[in-house]
DNA sequence: TCGTATGATTGCTG
DNA sequence: CAGCAATCATACGA
């Protein structure tokens, strides 16, 4: 659409107001090529005196003001004047014509949209955020038994917030709507005394609009701030630290105790007793690294726990339960046979000695040892219980763990029937 | 309230 | 990157 025709259309809003003498009927596109009247001088002076009328008008009280404009309007001058603004519009129109292209889509705010959206905060309800929640619950790994409370102290927050955020969104849509009314109603009014084309009046709402954007997005990152917030609150375990389970514990401290010679858990040990204790892999991790540490800073301290966990696993084992009930195998392990089972007892005679307070014979144990089936050394150099890491780790260990009454003499460094001497 | 236990984190090492 | 050692922060029992 051309300039001018929207100029046209633009004239003609300010038309009604135009007394009879001097309707657009009569306007001519170039005023100054009107028949001059005899003097120029006085019609210099109308304008002069109409450009007065204009400046002031904001100065005068609305009611005066409602009269000047009116007399303005009616002005005989104020179809020529109309029609120079017109001209000067239509060349100023071209600068600002395509000063407004499309902009694309703010990143910042997509990123802001997807993560409301995520957590439930932006978009349909969610039973109010739980499925956040229950994210957040599983991240945090934690299964103690108030976790229910803390999942709907979780929802009731991240409710106040979408609440909070849709009543203030809301908020902004009515102010900005209200505003976009009020501004094209005085942008109408306008038009009476000066030419405003359709995409002037579209670019002033798109304005608008765009400022009130602006102040959702500043709402909208101050919601992802607080839900953040809220999340890291939840979700900081440290803060909220939780003792694991007596089963969980008691599982972990059964697999310790049974691995004394090289509590070291491959990933896949890891892995199971993560799912057998309901905890994350990592916590295994944690939870192995400071026993470990605590366990040979201490070796007297945990002398009992070391005979009671050693009675739990003789039971388990006499009782002719798989080991692997109590220490979980591996995927390659398990297959193997062995392997991991003959670490497990003889870990388990190195904590029963400390049970009956004296140490096995090193040949009775060897005698033991050899009951477990020939070529059990093979599957000890094939043993994938341990990675090689452990492997490394666990020469540190024995080392540390050695002069304990719990370890084996024929445990010590060196031993050619150390699980991972191969 | 205090001491201990314990899960998590951090910085470092190999 | 796994593990160690030190440390933090919280839970828990006396």
């Amino acid at each position: 659409m051309d300039e001018q025709g929207r100029l046209m259309q633009a004239r003609g809003v300010g038309i009604p107001g135009l007394p009879i003498h001097g309707g657009p009927q009569t306007l001519t596109p170039h005023p100054m090529h009107e028949p001059p009247t005899d003097n120029g001088e006085p019609r210099k002076q109308d304008i002069g005196d109409i450009l007065q009328q204009i400046m002031t008008i904001t100065d005068q009280s609305l009611d005066e003001a409602q009269a000047k404009k009116h007399a303005l309007n009616c002005h005989r001058m104020k179809p020529a004047l109309f029609s120079v603004l017109c001209e000067i519009k239509e060349k100023t129109g071209l600068s600002i014509r395509n000063s407004q292209e499309e902009e694309p889509v703010d990143p910042q705010l997509m990123r802001l949209d997807n993560m409301l959206l995520a957590e439930g905060v932006a978009g349909p309800e969610k039973g109010g955020g739980s499925a956040a929640a229950a994210a957040a619950a599983a991240a945090s790994g934690g299964v103690s038994p108030d976790n229910s409370i803390e999942h709907s102290d979780y929802r009731n927050k991240l409710s106040q917030i979408r609440q909070i955020y849709h009543a203030e969104l809301e908020k902004y849509e009515q102010a900005c709507n209200e505003f976009t009314t009020h501004v094209m109603n005085l942008l109408r009014e306008q038009s009476r005394t000066r030419p405003i084309s359709p995409k002037e009046i579209e670019r002033m709402v798109g304005i608008i609009h765009r400022k009130f954007s602006s102040i959702q997005m500043q709402l909208k990152q101050s919601t992802c701030e607080a839900v953040m917030i809220l999340r890291s609150r939840f979700l900081d375990a440290r803060r909220k630290r939780r003792n694991f389970s007596k089963q969980a514990t008691e599982v972990l401290n059964e697999y310790f105790y049974s691995h004394l010679s090289n509590p070291y858990p491959s990933e896949e040990a890891k892995e199971e007793l993560a799912k057998k204790c309901s905890i994350t892999v990592s916590q295994v991790s944690n939870w192995f690294g400071n026993k470990r540490i605590r366990y040979k800073k201490n070796i007297g301290k945990f002398q009992e726990e070391a005979n009671i966990y050693a009675v739990k696993t003789a039971v388990s084992v006499t009782q002719g339960g798989h080991s692997g009930a109590n220490s979980p195998t591996t995927p390659t392990s398990a297959g193997s046979g062995g392997s991991f089972n003959l670490s497990g007892s003889n870990d388990m005679f190195m904590a029963m000695q400390g049970l009956n307070g004296d140490s096995y014979p090193p040949s009775q144990v060897e005698s033991l040892r050899h009951t477990m089936g020939p070529g059990y050394s093979d599957s000890l150099s094939a043993n994938q219980m341990y990675s090689p890491r452990e492997i490394r780790a666990n020469g540190g260990w024995q080392e540390a763990v050695t002069p304990s009454s719990v370890t084996s003499p024929t445990e010590g460094p060196g031993s050619v029937h150390s699980d991972t001497s191969n």
